[in-house]
DNA sequence: AATGAATGAGAGTTCATTCAT
DNA sequence: GATGAATGAACTCTCATTCAT
């Protein structure tokens, strides 16, 4: 393991104590969690992690900081160009339920919820690098689709907020409360089907515009 | 504080220590509030908390034990009999929104959602008594209206599981993550209008009956 | 006098207590056993223990007392009348090795062993009780049968003490280790014969006495 | 390099640890003996006691190894060369019981036997390292003298175990349970001799063969 | 730059003991 | 006389953190 020190400039080195943080922060918890297993799971002394990151809460912020910049990172496929309405929401709605119920992202959902207390500005830069992407871009697909008819005119950040609300309706929130194991794509594709198909009994475009 | 020995039973002793608990389990989270810093708040020895609970997990689930109690004793003033359904909708779309965005259940959410990884058992204990109770009053009152021709008819669990969470969709989300503070009754207001908005829209009943 | 009643009853709690104070000290030891769990065994309160002896020392005491006592009480059948030496010796050997090989008596000489460092007297007055008097009383059938010409002229004492080790030579001396598990009779005859065997060879009356 | 330096002075501190641990366990017993005193007569504290055994438990067994470790390391003195058979008898009976009787060995069997319910692993490792040894060494002695003549046949272990019990038959006895101070090396001579004398007796060689 | 070693503070838990009722 | 309730002290063990090397 001496290699390590040798081969790697003080950022790789960085960012592997940051990945290896993560995983246990996520598996453990911010409490549970120890300086010592991190160490010991990094392969350096505790020493080591302490001259990377002043403290505990400071390697904590650095992995929220990579976590929320890689959650940024995710890119749902454009679904601009599919021109029925109804197989473009759905496509939208299964890529976003089947992200945000992976285990993984689930874990990150379920720290930063219980830690937000303790962490006043944890949530916040979380959700704007992550949920708050997804609505200002479905928000940008919201308005595209009023202006072409396809959908009744309203307010398009407030529709994407609902559309999005409608989407975890169920497998979602059963999940986020710790009753059910991972769903089965065809879990998710039940309750985005039901999600799209009440949305758009409510945005028919035939319907007289939405009154604000 | 000599009183509390002499005058109080056992029974009453023990509700003392759960409701100064409580309070610190919610400000403090399970992993970080400690036994003497309860029974320090409670004005007794560690020794006395450990003669009415076993553990530190056994004060905890009393705890929720008592959180779920109280949580079952809300009761949702009965919409049943206000005739006009948004008016009804919209009565039970306030008082949801409000009950679950009280900060003290707020923070009962954050804590029950941040430990459901390692206290499996407690996100289900928690939720049987707090929303499912909720959602299957809500789920009756779907299929009275279905059933008098003032809801399009549908699975009714489905719709009541789906108007609950369109209820959640922006303040109760933001506040969930710690994005805002309290919200005004105004902001309760205007959500639970959206929401009912958006459900009749889908579920008025002049529209087909929902395809299974 | 009048108090007759009332020292007796008294006096019939106190016994239960021992009773089942000696069960547990000798169960887990005298550091590991609690007065909580000897209150419970009792089924009475701690406080109600404390009304009896004012400390678990006392307590423990009063334990080896009443053990003591009972050792006292138990009688070697008399093997005066058996004319045959070697008959009666193997007899003797027989139940005396059976006796301290005895679960119960071995696990009391374990505990005062292991705590005679902390409690000087405990040593000194269970021992008085328990092999003390064995071997006086075997000091005594040695006398008669140096006197009848039996066994070769000793000092009956220490022969007697020797005969004692010598039945000690194996299988209780293992035991006392921990090495085995508690010895079938046949293991004890097999230990007793051959003490017998031995201690007869070195005092056939056919030798010389024994020169001091 | 480093890594000598380092590894010494570990290595030193944890033989620094291990004497003062089992200072601490003769005089006050597995039980009583405290994590902390111990820390505290280390002159560290408990944490470092910790980050050289894991547990109360482990550090005991360490204490046991060395103990064991020394043990094995007694040499009886050889007793081959000495042509006259009762001087090499006594000579193996003086040094035998005079080590057995040391304060410090005292202690060590009293602990051990004391504990050997709890820690059944403990009472065999110990007396595999000590008595055991002794009794195999003096095995071997006597299956030569019987070889040579000197003694009469018989089962040289058998015969060794039975010596070995003879010379505890008086003052290693009272010790052990504390009737006695520390034996003069008269006292020890004395039992020393008795055993030997008696041994001698029913092991001439001019007797007939031991029967089996 | 990296680390082995060390530590004070504090975690949950149990104990022998007391005292008002 | 008996007890339910209470407690301070001590237990084993872990933590985040520092410092000499």
């Amino acid at each position: 393991m001496g290699v390590k020190a040798a081969n790697c400039s003080r950022d790789l080195r960085r960012k592997a104590i940051i990945a290896v943080a993560r995983r246990i922060f996520l598996e453990e918890g911010y409490g549970a969690a120890s300086m010592s297993s991190i160490a010991a799971a990094v392969g350096g002394s505790k020493a080591t992690l302490y001259a990377y990151f002043r403290s505990k809460t400071e390697l904590f912020s650095a992995v929220m900081d990579d976590m929320t910049e890689e959650m940024g990172a995710d890119k749902i496929l454009r679904a601009d160009d599919e021109p029925d309405t109804r197989l473009a929401l759905t496509w939208v709605a299964q890529t976003l339920l089947t992200l945000i119920c992976r285990p993984e992202v689930m874990d990150i959902q379920r720290l930063v919820i219980g830690e937000a207390g303790r962490f006043p500005e944890l949530g916040e830069a979380f959700f704007n690098r992550g949920p708050r992407t997804k609505i200002e871009w479905l928000s940008g697909l919201m308005r595209k689709m009023m202006e072409d008819g396809r959908l009744r005119p309203d307010d398009p950040l407030r529709a994407a907020e609902m559309f999005f609300s409608m989407c975890r309706y169920r497998v979602y929130h059963y999940l986020l409360w710790g009753l059910s194991q991972q769903p089965t794509p065809a879990d998710i594709a039940e309750d985005a089907a039901r999600a799209v198909r009440t949305f758009l009994d409510a945005y028919d475009p035939g319907l007289a515009p939405v009154r604000s």
